[in-house]
DNA sequence: CGATGCTTTGAAAACGTTTGCACCCATTTG
DNA sequence: CAAATGGGTGCAAACGTTTTCAAAGCATCG
């Protein structure tokens, strides 16, 4: 361990008695180098404890092999196993993962892409807290950057992966039927995300097909946990409480038992909720939520896959993938009947 | 917006009729630059849509404002908040964040260390996930890169700033006491953190004090979720079971509260228990956990703070810095008898 | 013995910025 | 009127790599 002055390939090279070009190529195997001078090499980088710029070797490359990924990662906690995904598909694909918390702020979300863009990712995963009309996607769009959009599908002229919100819904709202709810109510996410529209789309049409509806129990859509518990507090103190809830996601499930159990009511006794988003200690909690599971590796290698293949061709046709959900069915709508 | 070739600032400089520096200088408010050249300047840059490159300029400049962020978001989710106060404070100086999420892998967050350290970032934040021997505690010590260590303190080499543990559990075990449990268990966090001899120790002494100590209602530390679950499995099938239950993290929690709720128990009827470390949900999920809260903002504040300190001076001398603990009494231990 | 081919290595031009130094011109000053 | 002042700008050398081009050494062959 030397004292302290940059360590530089130019030392190394030096020290080792061969040009600044073979010690590049020793340390990337881009091309023969005999036994003896590759040793050579290694034990002066390990003498000098030399240690490679990746902001030089970036800037010679005019590439960065990197990806960009920018999440809410506050509340929504799968959005952690989508990344993960991500990260091992990457890895094995040798491309580093540059991790960015959006808040699920219009305005840090642009900062953000406008910075990784700046940095030269080479492509961007993002899940959008705004629609198609929010500055980080126009940015996208303008920049001709590569990106893929994740859960929240907001703009078809992109790369998108998310659930299948049609299925979702149906699952579980055959469910809440089948065990004899009438009064559903929903409280949906985020406005400006297509996913919010078709969950609602979804749900009234199904609740339209059995004579269910009830455009009186369809909340405004919720944009944080506070809202949500205020769709939840009016619904409550409306003229005909509903029987059931179904929360958007998983920041509306909180906020909807936020409000229920601040009432002192109880899951499902006085009341049935399911919700879309899983967690992790749902098992272990009272009330054990009922809800809808996204296949999070999937979303996660899918989103992977796109990028990388939108890096190589900026202009192919953006693909829409569409992940199937499956119901978790635990006790926070009541207890199964018995299949006949 | 053009078609699509290289935009540099020579592409600007040429455009507005200047020199590549006074482009430059005029981007960065480096120098005075005539109102008129500027303006010059800054209609090119819109015209051409020019993209400055991050790369390119922290070559130049031989440092990147960057500081790296190493946490394990997936189980921590507190370690979000002080994530959160840590990117306001950088954001104030002018710094930006880069996050990685080591899943508390040794292996992986070496791995993230080490190219934390080759992309030239100017400090490390981490809660590190191994011991002092850790490969990433010896990589970071090696190398002398300026790193604040957080939550985990593990080496008394660099700066820390973590809960005050003895407190913490003064504050819980005190609460469970009065409220008549005799027969206190603990299921202690991650063997290898500093953190958790302290809060053994700690525990041990106020037990001991009350002469309440029992050696045998001490687990092994629990690692995972799923070893915490199976050290409180082996709790409930002792001769005679604790009355009490404190976990040493929220991860300890989350695996006591498995277990206990898979065999149909119920808190605090049939046992009571505390954790360290508070949920979101915390209040609208049976049982409504009591526990020990940490000053998040506070404590990324402090890592901010030491951060910067740290690379401004390499050599100063490490600082330690412990934070004050809040207990937050819901109903898992029982009810608080009415203050006399 | 000169030409040919193979193996191994080096020199130097990128990559796109920042920044020290020097220059030019117009104005003020002695 | 020459010299000093100062506002505004440009040149070119870094920064630490990658990579193209070509050369040097050496054996083989006709």
């Amino acid at each position: 361990m030397e004292k302290h002055g940059r360590k530089t390939m130019q030392t190394v090279a030096e020290r080792a008695g061969v040009s600044l070009a073979t010690v590049s190529h020793v340390l990337n195997g881009t091309r023969f180098v005999s036994k003896t001078t590759a040793e050579l090499v290694h034990k002066a980088v390990t003498d000098i404890g030399y240690v490679p710029n990746t902001i030089a070797r970036d800037l010679a490359r005019s590439s960065t092999s990197t990806i960009g990924l920018v999440f809410s990662l506050s509340v929504n906690a799968f959005f952690l196993d989508i990344i993960s995904a991500i990260e091992a598909e990457c890895q094995r694909d040798g491309l580093s993962v540059l991790l960015f918390d959006s808040n699920d702020d219009p305005a840090k979300e642009w900062r953000i892409v406008r910075d990784l863009h700046q940095r030269r990712v080479d492509g961007i995963i993002l899940a959008p807290a705004g629609g198609p009309e929010s500055a980080a996607i126009r940015y996208l769009h303008e920049n001709r950057v590569p990106a893929v959009l994740v859960d929240r599908l907001a703009d078809s002229r992109f790369d998108q992966v998310g659930l299948n919100n049609h299925d979702a819904i149906h699952l579980v709202t055959d469910h809440l039927c089948n065990l004899g709810h009438r009064r559903i109510a929903l409280i949906p996410g985020h406005s400006t995300y297509t996913t919010t529209v078709e969950r609602i789309e979804a749900f009234r049409a199904n609740l339209s097909a059995r004579g269910l509806l009830d455009d009186g129990l369809i909340t405004p859509p919720a944009h944080t946990l506070q809202e949500a518990a205020e769709h939840t507090s009016r619904l409550l103190d409306s003229g005909h409480i509903p029987d059931a809830i179904l929360a958007g996601n998983n920041l509306c499930t909180l906020g909807a038992m936020r409000e229920i159990s601040s009432r002192g009511m109880k899951v499902p006794r006085d009341l049935a909720i399911a919700g879309i988003d899983d967690f992790e200690w749902a098992d272990s909690f009272e009330p054990r939520l009922t809800v809808v599971r996204q296949p999070c590796a999937e979303i996660g290698q899918t989103a992977a896959r796109l990028i990388r293949r939108r890096v190589a061709s900026i202009d192919a046709a953006p693909e829409a993938h569409r992940m199937t959900p499956s119901l978790i069915v635990r006790r926070s709508c009541g207890y199964m009947p018995a299949e006949s």
